[in-house]
DNA sequence: ACCCAGGGTCATA
DNA sequence: TATGACCATGGG
């Protein structure tokens, strides 16, 4: 895609919804937590969850650290997975507190700090997307399931690329701009909230997962989302 | 009752 | 490289 075609798309959510002011947190190391906790999760469940462990005073690297597994989980049951993600908070901590917390990154090139975070067992590319851009302030472009349902449908990618190859399209459209890049992606999230909520689907009955034919599955434009498929 | 959510890992082919 | 099973709560 071209720098203007992607600032376009760009111009038009920030009309529509405005500046959302993303990541929500107090603190970069919030960020960094929530980033974990919301996996495949919605985010109203994961602020139940930082609460709770704002609660417990237990919003540190020491102290989740220090925290039994078990005990872990409970605070964060909220957000699911919660045994999962009690293991990946601590791994994550661990590597955190033995890399020097956040001053220590200061003089790490993103390539450097975004190939150590993907060392982290339970940090993924987009996890590690979230954390560079929103926690470190790099500018790294972050693709979730939102990105490619909605460019997707506007046919600007096919949607189902790998990972690394939407990222480069982003990046290398749109040049390294921190504040764009975390107010973009906020955008496309609200945005599919908004109007494009559900999976693609089927054609021809409106299942999704378990429709047999799914596999060659025509879904509804961005702005015909919503309208219901015939039977 | 089903679907979905701001994914990632691991085993398998 | 690419699927599939698995993780699990809470809201629509």
């Amino acid at each position: 895609m071209t720098r203007a075609q992607a600032l376009a798309v760009y111009n038009s959510l920030l009309d529509k919804y405005g500046l959302q002011y993303w990541w929500p947190g107090e603190t970069r190391f919030e960020v960094m937590v929530g980033a974990v906790l919301t996996q495949n999760t919605a985010w109203i469940n994961v602020e139940r969850a930082i609460a709770r462990l704002k609660q417990a005073d237990c919003l540190s690297p020491e102290a989740i650290l220090a925290r039994q597994p078990a005990r872990l989980a409970e605070l964060i049951r909220s957000a699911g997975y919660f045994n999962v993600k009690a293991r990946r908070l601590q791994q994550f901590c661990a590597w955190y507190q033995a890399a020097g917390e956040y001053r220590r990154f200061r003089y790490w090139s993103t390539a450097r700090l975004r190939a150590a975070l993907l060392m982290v067992n339970g940090v993924g590319p987009e996890t590690a997307d979230d954390i560079l851009l929103y926690a470190f302030d790099r500018p790294v472009f972050v693709i979730d399931a939102y990105t490619r349902r909605v460019f997707g449908r506007l046919g600007m990618i096919a949607g189902d690329e790998p990972y690394e190859v939407i990222r480069a399209q982003f990046e290398q459209a749109l040049g390294a701009d921190v504040a764009l890049f975390k107010e973009y992606h906020a955008l496309i999230v609200v945005h599919g909230k908004d109007v494009c909520r559900s999976k693609p689907r089927c054609g021809q009955c409106s299942l999704a997962s378990r429709c047999p034919t799914a596999q060659g599955n025509d879904p509804c434009d961005m702005h015909v989302e919503g309208r219901a498929h015939s039977a």
